[in-house]
DNA sequence: CAGCTTATGCCAACGCCATTGACCTAAGAC
DNA sequence: GTCTTAGGTCAATGGCGTTGGCATAAGCTG
């Protein structure tokens, strides 16, 4: 098997499964998101859905690569709902924030698949549309250039990186969630003020507060930022500009030797980048 | 086994193990991060680890309760690291700003596990130490109650976002990292200008910027509006307070019936949290 | 030093997991 | 009706985390 992968959207033979079911692309995508829902995280297995679709699990691989590729089509379904219907107010302000919160909620709607999927850059069709928004808002509020690139830099990946912290926390079994909550009033609460005095004394507001998304404030000090420079270009960021990431320090084993080709949470992104 | 599962920091019999090792809480993290750095998030496996130890994988359950606890120490340890030798200067903005680089640093410098913990809320002793000096600083600046919590609440949440996504790309295998790049001067660089005009002017710009981290540019941003909020107390954030995050639309299954007790990724903080 | 307790390491096994090669069979083209 | 082959199934491989039972040596007590 696994010679031609993953044939085009428009398959040949529409054959049935032992169950009478007919598999699609969309029907596992939509099934796999039911099962993340359901489930959780670790729930969405090869062959759990497999049984969900009333399938063999390795049915699947007519239809994906593997359980990665199956992962970024997921995250472009997410990105796509997060669009869907959305028309601009011609607000700038109110367009960057409302598209900003739809896009964290889509994800935290989801949260197992957006732990999966919410530092990936997929470059699939859905994303590129969000980009290009986006963009073409920022540019209409004003900013060109470096200016237009920063505050896209700067909104794109705050809303990713809490869409994946909030929604890891979401993504949480009940019980591991309850014990984070009870953390912040136990463990935080009973600290000896003579160690911890700040921690001692605050504990109960961070208790009311820590469980919240910090996101929708974080999101507005970032749009009034960007106002306030448009009103005032001379107001450049304190600090320098973005500082470029290292590269991770060791040099990663090569396919061999026992490891798998690439294990499950994968080789990312190994179809390339074909819009 | 598993009866105590944890004994105390100070164990009792050092015994040694076949191949001669002395295992302990200590080593079995820093052989882990190294394991990390080595052979990336997947490479960390109960197997690989006491092959690396020298010892049975299921010697490991004598320290942790499962891989799980694992990695919260994991976390702690990071956390740990970013803390060290690092002083207060009595400014409290550049104080925040450094603290903030330093987690964020800390983290990054290992990827793979920084993956892992940075969405986790570990509740070790130093992170409690970390989160009484954020509060401190900000109780000198003269931040009190709500003001001080909301403070906290978004300078360690989103040091913690951009930790977690930027050493998510950190951490790709090196080819879809420069897959990852190149996507940048390639495909949308290459998006038609009827369809995608904004892309298609920015793509140079979005290149050159995308790969690093955004981190500190929002760092100062929130840091800045701290400020001016000292200045003029009346300054409230333009939208509402936190949003509170909904639960996971469906119940999971108890486990029961073929799920196992609480899978990899899996029952969280099931030492509590003893400073 | 002898003897006891038990902490701690090892072994073997369980039931998951993703993935694949070999096969079979029915869908659709002619 | 016949043929090709896409798209199912089956069975197997080698990984995984985890656990129960067992053996033994470390350290205490005398």
């Amino acid at each position: 098997m696994a010679k031609d992968v993953v044939a085009g959207a428009a398959r040949q033979r529409r054959r049935r499964t032992r169950q009478g079911e007919v598999l699609s692309h969309e029907l596992i995508v939509r099934t796999a998101l039911r099962m993340l829902a359901e489930h959780g995280a670790q729930g969405l297995t090869a062959r759990r859905l497999g049984l969900a679709l009333g399938a063999d699990p390795s049915a699947l691989y007519r239809y994906f690569a593997g359980m990665d590729a199956l992962v970024l089509a997921i995250a472009d379904e997410l990105t796509g709902r997060a669009l869907a219907g959305w028309t601009s107010t011609g607000d700038w302000r109110q367009d960057l924030r409302t598209l900003g919160l739809r896009i964290h909620r889509a994800y935290l709607s989801h949260p197992q698949a957006a732990v999966l999927t919410a530092s990936r850059v997929s470059g699939g069709p859905h994303v590129l549309t969000v980009d290009e928004t986006v963009l073409s808002i920022l540019h209409r509020a004003g900013f060109r250039d470096r200016d237009l690139a920063r505050h896209y830099h700067v909104f794109i990946d705050s809303c990713l990186a809490f869409a994946a912290l909030d929604a890891a926390s979401l993504a949480l079994p009940p019980a591991a969630l309850a014990a984070d909550e009870r953390m912040w009033r136990t463990t935080y609460a009973a600290l000896p003020s003579d160690t911890h005095p700040r921690i001692a004394e605050t504990a109960p507001l961070l208790a009311a507060r820590m469980t919240d998304s910090a996101y929708p404030d974080v999101l507005d000090t970032l749009i009034d930022r960007a106002a306030a420079e448009l009103a005032a270009p001379a107001t450049v960021p304190t600090g320098a500009g973005p500082v470029p990431m290292e590269k991770a320090p060791a040099g990663r084993r090569t396919r061999r030797g026992g490891l798998r080709p690439e294990p499950p949470g994968g080789p990312a992104h190994p179809e390339g980048g074909s819009a």
